[in-house]
DNA sequence: ATGTATGCAAACCATTTGCAATGAC
DNA sequence: GTCATTGCAAATGGTTTGCATACAT
Protein backbone atom coordinates (compact mmCIF):
# COMPACT_ATOMS: atom_id res chain seq x y z
CA UNK A 1 0.00 0.00 0.00
CA UNK A 2 2.11 2.75 -1.15
CA UNK A 3 -0.62 4.84 -1.86
CA UNK A 4 -1.65 4.59 1.79
CA UNK A 5 1.43 5.67 2.99
CA UNK A 6 1.65 9.01 0.82
CA UNK A 7 -1.77 9.51 2.58
CA UNK A 8 -0.66 8.84 5.64
CA UNK A 9 2.47 11.13 5.70
CA UNK A 10 0.31 13.41 4.18
CA UNK A 11 -2.28 13.79 7.23
CA UNK A 12 0.84 13.47 9.44
CA UNK A 13 2.00 16.92 8.52
CA UNK A 14 -1.18 18.50 8.11
CA UNK A 15 -1.56 17.38 11.99
CA UNK A 16 1.49 18.12 12.71
CA UNK A 17 1.57 21.66 11.52
CA UNK A 18 -2.51 22.23 12.96
CA UNK A 19 -0.65 20.79 16.45
CA UNK A 20 2.05 23.53 15.87
CA UNK A 21 0.12 26.52 15.09
CA UNK A 22 -2.19 25.60 18.02
CA UNK A 23 0.23 25.15 20.78
CA UNK A 24 -0.76 21.38 21.56
CA UNK A 25 1.91 18.77 22.11
CA UNK A 26 3.17 16.23 20.18
CA UNK A 27 2.37 13.21 21.90
CA UNK A 28 2.85 9.88 20.83
CA UNK A 29 -0.74 9.11 21.13
CA UNK A 30 -1.79 11.58 19.50
CA UNK A 31 0.08 10.31 15.96
CA UNK A 32 -0.86 6.82 16.95
CA UNK A 33 -4.31 7.59 16.66
CA UNK A 34 -4.29 9.46 13.58
CA UNK A 35 -2.26 6.29 12.10
CA UNK A 36 -4.41 3.53 13.29
CA UNK A 37 -7.51 5.56 11.73
CA UNK A 38 -5.90 6.13 8.04
CA UNK A 39 -5.46 2.45 8.71
CA UNK A 40 -8.82 1.82 7.63
CA UNK A 41 -11.13 3.08 5.65
CA UNK A 42 -15.23 3.08 6.20
CA UNK A 43 -16.80 4.30 9.29
CA UNK A 44 -15.37 3.28 13.48
CA UNK A 45 -16.59 3.93 16.75
CA UNK A 46 -14.42 5.21 19.59
CA UNK A 47 -15.01 1.77 21.46
CA UNK A 48 -13.81 -0.01 17.94
CA UNK A 49 -10.89 2.02 18.11
CA UNK A 50 -10.29 1.88 21.74
CA UNK A 51 -10.32 -2.13 21.15
CA UNK A 52 -8.20 -2.66 18.13
CA UNK A 53 -5.28 -0.27 19.17
CA UNK A 54 -5.85 -2.05 22.67
CA UNK A 55 -5.60 -5.80 20.46
CA UNK A 56 -2.41 -4.13 18.54
CA UNK A 57 -0.75 -3.57 22.12
CA UNK A 58 -0.68 0.20 22.02
CA UNK A 59 -2.27 1.32 25.32
CA UNK A 60 -4.19 4.32 25.19
CA UNK A 61 -7.14 5.55 27.26
CA UNK A 62 -10.69 5.69 26.11
CA UNK A 63 -10.86 9.88 27.50
CA UNK A 64 -7.72 10.38 25.20
CA UNK A 65 -8.90 9.18 21.78
CA UNK A 66 -12.32 11.33 22.87
CA UNK A 67 -9.61 14.27 23.33
CA UNK A 68 -7.86 13.19 19.90
CA UNK A 69 -10.51 12.99 18.26
CA UNK A 70 -11.63 16.46 18.82
CA UNK A 71 -8.70 17.84 17.81
CA UNK A 72 -9.06 16.00 14.51
CA UNK A 73 -12.25 16.99 14.10
CA UNK A 74 -11.20 20.78 14.54
CA UNK A 75 -8.20 20.31 11.99
CA UNK A 76 -10.81 18.49 9.49
CA UNK A 77 -8.89 15.17 9.53
CA UNK A 78 -11.95 13.45 10.35
CA UNK A 79 -15.80 13.79 10.00
CA UNK A 80 -18.38 12.87 12.82
CA UNK A 81 -21.54 10.98 12.12
CA UNK A 82 -24.45 10.01 14.19
CA UNK A 83 -27.28 8.14 12.13
CA UNK A 84 -28.64 7.27 15.49
CA UNK A 85 -28.60 4.85 18.36
CA UNK A 86 -26.47 6.77 20.54
CA UNK A 87 -22.73 5.92 19.49
CA UNK A 88 -21.19 8.36 17.45
CA UNK A 89 -19.36 7.08 14.41
CA UNK A 90 -16.37 8.61 12.92
CA UNK A 91 -14.41 8.54 9.86
CA UNK A 92 -11.31 9.90 8.28
CA UNK A 93 -12.04 12.32 5.91
CA UNK A 94 -8.87 13.51 4.13
CA UNK A 95 -9.20 12.11 0.58
CA UNK A 96 -12.33 10.83 0.91
CA UNK A 97 -15.03 11.63 -1.22
CA UNK A 98 -18.36 13.05 -0.34
CA UNK A 99 -20.54 10.59 0.05
CA UNK A 100 -24.13 9.46 0.18
CA UNK A 101 -25.68 7.82 3.63
CA UNK A 102 -28.10 5.52 3.20
CA UNK A 103 -29.60 4.74 6.52
CA UNK A 104 -32.53 2.55 7.38
CA UNK A 105 -34.68 3.78 10.31
CA UNK A 106 -35.34 -0.10 10.68
CA UNK A 107 -32.06 -1.81 11.68
CA UNK A 108 -29.86 1.08 11.70
CA UNK A 109 -27.61 -0.16 9.74
CA UNK A 110 -25.58 2.61 7.10
CA UNK A 111 -24.68 1.67 3.38
CA UNK A 112 -22.36 4.28 1.16
CA UNK A 113 -23.86 5.56 -1.94
CA UNK A 114 -20.67 7.23 -4.24
CA UNK A 115 -21.64 10.44 -5.62
CA UNK A 116 -19.72 13.28 -6.26
CA UNK A 117 -21.70 16.10 -7.89
CA UNK A 118 -24.38 16.47 -5.72
CA UNK A 119 -23.56 19.78 -4.78
CA UNK A 120 -20.95 22.02 -7.42
CA UNK A 121 -18.46 24.14 -5.86
CA UNK A 122 -20.37 26.91 -7.55
CA UNK A 123 -23.24 26.13 -5.41
CA UNK A 124 -21.04 25.94 -2.01
CA UNK A 125 -19.58 29.45 -2.60
CA UNK A 126 -22.97 30.07 -2.46
CA UNK A 127 -23.37 29.91 1.33
CA UNK A 128 -23.02 32.90 2.66
CA UNK A 129 -21.35 33.27 6.40
CA UNK A 130 -20.30 29.93 6.24
CA UNK A 131 -16.96 28.15 5.23
CA UNK A 132 -17.90 24.69 4.27
CA UNK A 133 -15.30 21.58 5.06
CA UNK A 134 -17.33 18.75 3.86
CA UNK A 135 -21.04 17.48 3.22
CA UNK A 136 -22.91 14.27 2.99
CA UNK A 137 -26.45 13.56 2.01
CA UNK A 138 -28.29 11.24 4.58
CA UNK A 139 -30.88 9.28 2.58
CA UNK A 140 -33.66 7.59 5.58
CA UNK A 141 -35.90 4.71 4.32
CA UNK A 142 -36.27 1.41 4.95
CA UNK A 143 -33.78 -1.39 3.31
CA UNK A 144 -35.10 -4.12 1.93
CA UNK A 145 -34.61 -6.85 4.04
CA UNK A 146 -36.55 -4.93 7.03
CA UNK A 147 -39.02 -4.06 4.72
CA UNK A 148 -39.64 -7.69 3.75
CA UNK A 149 -40.16 -7.93 7.59
CA UNK A 150 -42.75 -5.76 7.76
CA UNK A 151 -44.60 -7.03 5.69
CA UNK A 152 -44.30 -10.25 7.25
CA UNK A 153 -45.14 -8.80 10.20
CA UNK A 154 -48.48 -6.74 8.54
CA UNK A 155 -49.48 -9.79 7.05
CA UNK A 156 -49.37 -12.09 10.44
CA UNK A 157 -51.70 -8.94 12.08
CA UNK A 158 -54.24 -9.30 9.16
CA UNK A 159 -53.99 -13.42 9.46
CA UNK A 160 -55.08 -12.71 13.07
CA UNK A 161 -57.70 -10.15 12.65
CA UNK A 162 -59.35 -12.22 10.20
CA UNK A 163 -59.45 -15.24 12.39
CA UNK A 164 -61.11 -12.70 15.28
CA UNK A 165 -63.87 -11.76 12.97
CA UNK A 166 -64.29 -15.92 12.53
CA UNK A 167 -64.28 -15.81 16.12
CA UNK A 168 -66.54 -13.38 16.74
CA UNK A 169 -69.38 -13.69 14.32
CA UNK A 170 -69.55 -17.44 13.64
CA UNK A 171 -73.34 -17.51 13.41
CA UNK A 172 -72.86 -15.36 10.36
CA UNK A 173 -71.20 -17.56 8.63
CA UNK A 174 -73.78 -20.44 8.63
CA UNK B 1 -53.97 28.94 10.59
CA UNK B 2 -56.65 27.08 8.38
CA UNK B 3 -53.54 25.52 6.48
CA UNK B 4 -52.24 24.14 9.82
CA UNK B 5 -55.76 22.87 10.50
CA UNK B 6 -56.18 20.73 7.84
CA UNK B 7 -52.38 19.31 8.03
CA UNK B 8 -53.10 17.98 11.55
CA UNK B 9 -56.09 16.55 10.36
CA UNK B 10 -54.41 14.88 7.98
CA UNK B 11 -51.48 13.31 9.83
CA UNK B 12 -54.09 12.46 12.73
CA UNK B 13 -55.53 10.47 9.54
CA UNK B 14 -52.38 8.78 9.06
CA UNK B 15 -51.32 7.87 12.69
CA UNK B 16 -55.07 6.64 13.13
CA UNK B 17 -54.67 4.26 10.14
CA UNK B 18 -51.40 3.25 11.54
CA UNK B 19 -51.83 2.40 14.64
CA UNK B 20 -55.10 0.32 13.70
CA UNK B 21 -52.93 -1.60 11.28
CA UNK B 22 -50.33 -2.51 13.01
CA UNK B 23 -52.72 -3.28 16.64
CA UNK B 24 -51.54 -0.44 18.73
CA UNK B 25 -53.71 1.24 20.75
CA UNK B 26 -55.31 5.16 20.36
CA UNK B 27 -54.28 6.98 23.67
CA UNK B 28 -55.45 10.21 24.07
CA UNK B 29 -51.13 11.03 24.69
CA UNK B 30 -50.61 9.80 21.43
CA UNK B 31 -52.53 12.04 19.27
CA UNK B 32 -51.54 14.84 22.16
CA UNK B 33 -48.39 14.26 21.23
CA UNK B 34 -48.87 13.97 17.42
CA UNK B 35 -50.50 17.38 18.08
CA UNK B 36 -47.99 19.21 19.59
CA UNK B 37 -45.55 17.66 17.45
CA UNK B 38 -47.37 19.44 14.38
CA UNK B 39 -47.95 22.71 16.10
CA UNK B 40 -44.61 23.75 15.65
CA UNK B 41 -42.03 24.11 12.90
CA UNK B 42 -38.37 23.01 12.90
CA UNK B 43 -36.58 20.92 15.24
CA UNK B 44 -37.05 19.80 18.70
CA UNK B 45 -35.84 17.38 21.28
CA UNK B 46 -37.71 15.20 23.89
CA UNK B 47 -36.67 17.54 26.60
CA UNK B 48 -38.46 20.61 25.23
CA UNK B 49 -41.40 18.73 23.94
CA UNK B 50 -41.60 17.36 27.76
CA UNK B 51 -41.44 20.95 29.26
CA UNK B 52 -43.64 22.62 26.48
CA UNK B 53 -46.62 19.92 26.94
CA UNK B 54 -46.29 20.13 30.80
CA UNK B 55 -45.98 23.79 30.72
CA UNK B 56 -49.18 23.49 28.44
CA UNK B 57 -50.66 21.61 31.62
CA UNK B 58 -50.79 18.29 29.42
CA UNK B 59 -48.85 15.73 31.76
CA UNK B 60 -46.34 13.15 29.93
CA UNK B 61 -43.94 11.19 30.92
CA UNK B 62 -40.54 11.15 29.23
CA UNK B 63 -41.12 7.38 28.63
CA UNK B 64 -44.30 7.64 26.58
CA UNK B 65 -42.70 10.35 25.07
CA UNK B 66 -40.04 8.39 23.55
CA UNK B 67 -42.51 5.59 23.10
CA UNK B 68 -44.25 7.60 20.90
CA UNK B 69 -41.35 9.26 18.98
CA UNK B 70 -40.57 5.78 17.99
CA UNK B 71 -43.75 4.96 16.98
CA UNK B 72 -44.16 8.33 14.44
CA UNK B 73 -40.73 7.55 13.44
CA UNK B 74 -41.62 4.38 12.02
CA UNK B 75 -44.47 5.51 10.29
CA UNK B 76 -42.60 8.61 8.68
CA UNK B 77 -45.00 11.43 10.30
CA UNK B 78 -41.53 12.17 12.22
CA UNK B 79 -37.78 12.30 11.74
CA UNK B 80 -34.84 12.22 13.78
CA UNK B 81 -31.41 14.34 13.58
CA UNK B 82 -28.13 13.85 15.65
CA UNK B 83 -26.54 16.59 14.93
CA UNK B 84 -23.88 16.78 17.31
CA UNK B 85 -23.60 16.90 21.00
CA UNK B 86 -25.78 14.03 22.67
CA UNK B 87 -29.31 14.90 22.07
CA UNK B 88 -31.53 13.73 19.45
CA UNK B 89 -33.16 15.98 17.83
CA UNK B 90 -36.85 15.63 15.61
CA UNK B 91 -38.78 17.02 13.20
CA UNK B 92 -42.17 16.81 11.90
CA UNK B 93 -41.80 15.36 8.25
CA UNK B 94 -45.09 15.23 6.90
CA UNK B 95 -45.73 18.33 4.93
CA UNK B 96 -41.84 19.41 5.11
CA UNK B 97 -39.72 19.41 2.25
CA UNK B 98 -36.30 17.78 2.48
CA UNK B 99 -34.17 20.29 2.99
CA UNK B 100 -30.29 21.06 3.97
CA UNK B 101 -28.35 21.28 7.36
CA UNK B 102 -25.68 23.59 7.46
CA UNK B 103 -24.19 22.40 10.71
CA UNK B 104 -21.18 24.65 12.41
CA UNK B 105 -18.54 21.75 13.82
CA UNK B 106 -17.19 24.84 16.07
CA UNK B 107 -20.15 25.51 18.06
CA UNK B 108 -22.90 23.15 17.10
CA UNK B 109 -25.57 25.57 15.90
CA UNK B 110 -27.84 24.60 13.01
CA UNK B 111 -29.48 26.13 10.15
CA UNK B 112 -31.52 24.98 7.33
CA UNK B 113 -31.32 26.14 3.89
CA UNK B 114 -34.20 25.26 1.42
CA UNK B 115 -33.09 23.03 -1.89
CA UNK B 116 -35.85 21.09 -3.39
CA UNK B 117 -34.07 19.18 -6.02
CA UNK B 118 -31.12 17.98 -4.80
CA UNK B 119 -31.73 14.61 -5.80
CA UNK B 120 -34.61 14.02 -8.59
CA UNK B 121 -37.58 11.70 -8.28
CA UNK B 122 -35.59 9.64 -11.48
CA UNK B 123 -32.40 9.77 -9.01
CA UNK B 124 -33.89 7.96 -6.00
CA UNK B 125 -35.67 5.81 -7.85
CA UNK B 126 -32.06 4.08 -8.92
CA UNK B 127 -31.70 3.36 -5.31
CA UNK B 128 -31.99 -0.42 -5.31
CA UNK B 129 -33.33 -2.34 -2.03
CA UNK B 130 -33.85 0.82 -0.44
CA UNK B 131 -37.22 2.54 0.49
CA UNK B 132 -36.45 6.43 0.95
CA UNK B 133 -38.68 7.91 2.96
CA UNK B 134 -36.70 11.69 3.75
CA UNK B 135 -33.23 12.30 2.71
CA UNK B 136 -31.56 15.98 4.03
CA UNK B 137 -27.92 16.92 2.85
CA UNK B 138 -25.77 17.72 5.84
CA UNK B 139 -22.95 20.22 5.38
CA UNK B 140 -20.60 20.56 8.21
CA UNK B 141 -17.82 23.67 8.31
CA UNK B 142 -17.34 26.47 10.44
CA UNK B 143 -20.33 29.44 10.86
CA UNK B 144 -19.08 33.40 10.27
CA UNK B 145 -18.94 33.59 14.35
CA UNK B 146 -17.06 30.77 15.08
CA UNK B 147 -14.31 31.57 11.72
CA UNK B 148 -14.40 34.82 13.60
CA UNK B 149 -13.70 33.16 17.44
CA UNK B 150 -11.08 31.26 15.62
CA UNK B 151 -8.99 33.94 13.84
CA UNK B 152 -8.73 35.84 17.04
CA UNK B 153 -7.22 32.73 18.52
CA UNK B 154 -5.03 31.92 16.62
CA UNK B 155 -3.61 35.93 16.50
CA UNK B 156 -3.59 35.58 20.13
CA UNK B 157 -1.49 32.41 20.08
CA UNK B 158 0.93 34.29 17.02
CA UNK B 159 1.63 37.54 19.00
CA UNK B 160 2.34 35.55 21.86
CA UNK B 161 5.16 33.26 20.07
CA UNK B 162 6.53 36.18 19.13
CA UNK B 163 6.64 37.76 22.39
CA UNK B 164 8.43 34.44 23.28
CA UNK B 165 10.81 34.76 20.49
CA UNK B 166 11.59 38.57 21.51
CA UNK B 167 12.18 37.38 25.16
CA UNK B 168 14.32 34.37 24.25
CA UNK B 169 16.72 35.69 21.57
CA UNK B 170 17.28 39.86 23.02
CA UNK B 171 20.87 39.55 22.21
CA UNK B 172 20.24 39.25 18.36
CA UNK B 173 17.56 42.04 18.48
CA UNK B 174 20.65 44.98 18.93
C1' DA C 1 -61.99 -9.08 31.29
C1' DT C 2 -57.61 -8.80 28.94
C1' DG C 3 -53.40 -7.20 28.01
C1' DT C 4 -51.28 -2.96 26.06
C1' DA C 5 -49.72 1.65 27.37
C1' DT C 6 -48.59 4.78 30.93
C1' DG C 7 -45.70 6.87 34.70
C1' DC C 8 -42.29 6.50 37.83
C1' DA C 9 -37.82 5.35 39.27
C1' DA C 10 -33.94 2.71 38.64
C1' DA C 11 -30.57 1.05 35.27
C1' DC C 12 -27.73 1.75 31.29
C1' DC C 13 -24.00 3.31 28.78
C1' DA C 14 -21.54 6.63 25.76
C1' DT C 15 -19.29 10.59 26.85
C1' DT C 16 -17.34 14.04 30.03
C1' DT C 17 -14.91 15.53 33.99
C1' DG C 18 -11.58 15.82 38.05
C1' DC C 19 -7.30 14.86 39.57
C1' DA C 20 -2.77 12.82 40.40
C1' DA C 21 1.08 11.25 37.69
C1' DT C 22 3.65 11.59 33.40
C1' DG C 23 6.40 13.49 29.96
C1' DA C 24 6.74 17.21 25.91
C1' DC C 25 8.58 21.56 25.68
C1' DG D 1 11.13 23.04 35.75
C1' DT D 2 6.60 24.01 33.93
C1' DC D 3 2.31 22.94 32.51
C1' DA D 4 -0.33 20.39 28.93
C1' DT D 5 -1.60 15.66 28.40
C1' DT D 6 -2.44 11.14 29.92
C1' DG D 7 -5.01 7.44 32.42
C1' DC D 8 -7.99 6.15 35.74
C1' DA D 9 -12.25 6.36 38.05
C1' DA D 10 -16.15 8.79 39.20
C1' DA D 11 -19.86 11.79 37.49
C1' DT D 12 -23.12 13.16 34.00
C1' DG D 13 -27.18 13.00 31.35
C1' DG D 14 -29.92 11.38 27.49
C1' DT D 15 -32.23 7.21 26.72
C1' DT D 16 -33.95 2.62 28.04
C1' DT D 17 -35.98 -0.67 31.05
C1' DG D 18 -38.85 -2.97 34.78
C1' DC D 19 -42.82 -3.02 37.07
C1' DA D 20 -47.20 -1.73 39.25
C1' DT D 21 -51.22 0.80 37.83
C1' DA D 22 -54.51 2.63 34.48
C1' DC D 23 -57.35 2.30 30.70
C1' DA D 24 -58.31 1.16 25.45
C1' DT D 25 -60.24 -2.68 23.35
Amino acid sequence: MDANLKLKNRVNEEFTEYLTTHKHRKTPERFAILDYIYSTKGHFDIDSLYKSMVEMNFRVSRATLYNTIDLLLDCGLVVKHQFGGNVSTYERSYGNENHNHLICTSCGEVWEMKNDDLLTPAQLKKIRRFTVNYYSMYIYGVCSKCAHAKRMELRRLEREESKEKVAAEPKKRR
